[in-house]
DNA sequence: GGAACTCGCCAC
DNA sequence: AAACGTGGCGAGTTCC
């Protein structure tokens, strides 16, 4: 798998690998106090919602209709009596062809019942995966998550043995239980630096296409704001109207970057609507969906206003933005991608920016996105090298513990705290696009900081 | 009793 | 015509 095709990669990975191991070393606080108390507090309200879910009607027919004993956490029993016994129809398959049981697929059957079910199993990731992880994995209270380099085909890192890379971050109170887990050392306080839109940048580093160059150079423009005044046929688009950001979520989360990934406006129209805009399927009257501005004017009451009255042609609206995009906003964007898919299927392989080289087996989206996810990795893990270099050269008390990808994290000495931040924003927007020539865009990055010894769920905004 | 598999779900 | 990229990991299940 390790394929470095320059002398430079290689020296990369060397370096990558020595500057992770420090970190693996160093490790991260844990508070097992905690984690054992709020394991307890977990079991006890997922017991709650067991014993509730097994007083229910639709528990009851379940266990009327199933001989031998029925686990309510087995999704293959679920699946059987719901598909099976009962005949309803799945919201879709899984990919080997079974009725689909996830969230999404069960919200869609209209159980109530099934909702308590839901509740005991967010809590039990959060418990048998996260909590117990640490706690399984914690050294006198220190974890200490593996960072790979060696597994992952784009070139990218992983991590485990606890996977530092998954931990709950967009659901509130999952956040705050496992995020309240991991502190900094006595005395510290845990930042944690990302680049903004870093793969989005270093696309452009390949494809360099103009009016994408112009969203990423030009901070008067945002490509999600004009996305969203197009798709929802918005006449203006204000950021402070509430409405208009949620929509923006939706088009930056459902259409942009999955259109980047390689998904098709069906999946984006789907996901836009009945995801994020609570619309069914099919045909849509007034009074549906997410309320926008008042309390009486619906995702569905603006859409059937602009003669959009049913997932159908709304899937067929977002069909001819998907064309639009490609054709008229970003046409060299578009050319890269057939021209990559080319290359890859005349030579077998593609060449990364950073002197990687991908082979084997790849279907069109791989090769447009193996070499982006790749890349932009890649100067995290540069900056990563440089800084951990700068940390012993210089006696930091600061410590780099870990890495998501595109984001640093450190355990912080307070009194070193800003000038770790100026050494970090030198390293990673200024020696880094001078030290690869290729990296044609500007770089940022943003920070959140928490208190001192104050854990990872208490982390804001760090402006410097 | 462990390996290998599917499924679901967390992150970027 | 078809249609979303990369991982890790727990639980349930099946097979050896």
């Amino acid at each position: 798998m390790l394929n470095p095709k320059s002398s430079d990669a290689y020296r990369l990975l060397h370096d990558g690998v020595l500057a992770l191991t420090n970190a693996e070393q160093a490790g991260i606080r844990v508070d097992t106090e905690y984690i054992e108390q709020k394991q307890r507090h977990l079991t006890r309200k997922i017991n709650f919602l067991e014993d509730k879910f097994r007083s229910t009607a639709f528990y009851r027919h379940w266990e009327h209709s199933t001989k031998g004993t029925i686990n309510i956490h087995s999704n293959a029993q679920l699946a059987s009596f719901l598909y099976n016994k009962k005949k309803l129809k799945p919201a879709y398959l899984t990919t080997s062809g079974q009725g689909a049981t996830d969230e999404e697929a069960l919200k869609q059957l209209n159980i109530p019942e099934i909702e308590i079910l839901l509740q005991a199993r967010k809590l039990k990731k959060v418990r048998d995966t996260y909590l117990e992880g640490f706690a399984r994995e914690q050294v006198d209270g220190y974890i200490h998550p593996v960072f790979n380099l060696h597994l992952v085909r784009t070139f990218r890192s992983s991590s485990d043995s606890p996977n530092f890379q998954n931990i709950p971050k967009r659901d509130e109170e999952a956040m705050q239980i496992c995020r309240q887990a991991l502190y900094p050392r006595p005395g510290h306080q845990l930042l944690e630096v990302d680049f903004g839109s870093l793969e989005v940048r270093i696309a452009a580093c390949y494809h360099k296409d103009e009016n994408m160059l112009k969203y990423i150079t030009d901070p008067s423009t945002d490509m999600h704001s004009d996305m969203t005044k197009q798709i929802f046929m918005l006449d203006t688009f204000d950021k402070s109207n509430p409405s208009h950001s949620f929509l923006r979520a939706a088009v930056k989360n459902g259409f942009v970057f999955p259109e980047f990934y390689g998904d098709y406006y069906g999946n984006c129209a789907n996901s836009m609507a009945c995801g994020w805009g609570k619309l069914p399927q099919g045909k849509w009257s007034r009074g549906q969906g997410v309320n926008l501005d008042t309390e009486n004017f619906t995702l569905s009451d603006h859409l059937i206003a602009k003669g959009i009255n049913s997932l159908e042609k709304f899937s067929d609206h977002i069909k001819s933005i998907e064309s639009d995009f490609w054709r008229r906003r970003f046409p060299e964007y578009a050319a890269w991608k057939e021209t990559w898919w080319r290359l890859y299927r005349k030579y077998g392989y593609i060449d990364l920016l950073t002197g990687f080289r991908c082979s084997g087996l790849m279907g069109k989206n791989d090769c447009i996105n193996y070499p982006v996810q790749g890349a932009a990795f890649h100067c995290l893990l540069w900056s990563f090298i440089e800084l951990d270099r700068l940390r012993r050269e210089e006696e930091w008390d600061t410590r780099l513990i870990g890495q998501i990808h595109d984001a640093i994290i450190f355990d912080v000495h307070p009194d070193e705290l800003d000038y770790i931040m100026k050494i970090v924003r030198y390293v990673t927007c200024k020696a880094l696009p001078k030290a690869w020539k290729w990296i044609i865009v500007p770089l940022e990055i943003d920070a959140e900081v928490c208190g001192v010894d104050e854990s990872w769920s208490e982390k804001r905004k760090y402006t410097f």
